[in-house]
DNA sequence: ACGTTGATGCAACTCAATTGCATTTATTTG
DNA sequence: CAAATAAATGCAATTGAGTTGCATCAACGT
């Protein structure tokens, strides 16, 4: 998947967002990853540039209240962030050995018997499936 | 749900895991907490102790290894421990407010549909639902 | 172009998670 | 039952993600 400026741009409008280059960049880089990435990673994809960390770091927090960005997992205490595409939601797999996570299909259905007070309060569910990833398995 | 010291010793036996005090006391709040808890949490509900916070945290760790228990959640960046019951899995509620983790009745259903590298890969599946828990909900 | 308001750069800080090492102690064994 | 041994603990320090304050800068609505 890729974005466009302008794509990218109309996306941050309708936002009430601001478009920076650094803004314009993250969401270029979240827009070709084909897995959620972290603060970290979005980094290393990004390059050498002269644009602070922090930036970087609150275009993401700014994407994901804006719902442009969500966290798609906080699987070894980090926090992986993916566009909100709107393609519903679809699991993901986290390696229990590296923490990598992967988008997977949409193959997933579910039903739930929920009464109580939680019911109400339900606004999205996080499908998550763990083991190993094909690299870790390699390496055992 | 409660735990015997016998329970509990017979448990870290079969586990190969030394029965110490803190070690046993850390058994007991997991056992006796209604919702997963994390290193912090844990050590609140311990109370005063002459104990070392690292100790209780190698001790969930090592509990976490051995299979007694394991980490429901990451939510806030926190990893909340829980016992493993024989019960299987039950999916959780995270309060995207304040983080707090609530365990839900095992009353969801899912089936899957899984081709591919990851398929041979999946070893467990975690699944949360996620929003606001009534007491955020109420100072909204 | 101009001003308002949001965004950035820089630096510092918080807090969960983690580890090294010397000491203590639960279990194993003779 | 005491010595041996491998694990667990206490203490202190470190890592790294996440977060924030503040002065400066720039996007964009008028």
């Amino acid at each position: 998947m890729s974005i466009t400026d302008d794509e990218a741009r109309t996306l941050l409008r309708e936002s009430a967002l601001r478009a920076t280059a650094p803004r314009l960049a993250v969401l270029r880089v979240l827009a070709e990853a084909p897995n959620p990435l972290s603060h970290t990673e979005v980094l290393e994809c990004l390059g050498k540039t002269d644009w602070d960390p922090a930036t970087i770091y609150r275009n993401l927090i700014k994407l994901r209240d804006a719902g442009v960005a969500l966290v798609a997992s906080h699987a070894h205490g980090m926090d992986r962030y993916e566009l909100a595409h709107g393609d519903g939601h679809h699991p993901h797999f986290v390696c229990e050995g590296c923490g990598r996570v992967a988008c997977l299909p949409a193959g997933l259905t579910a039903s739930m018997s929920m009464e109580g007070p939680w019911a109400t309060s339900i606004q999205n569910a996080m499908v998550q499936l763990r083991g190993e990833c094909p690299d870790c398995l390699a390496k055992a």
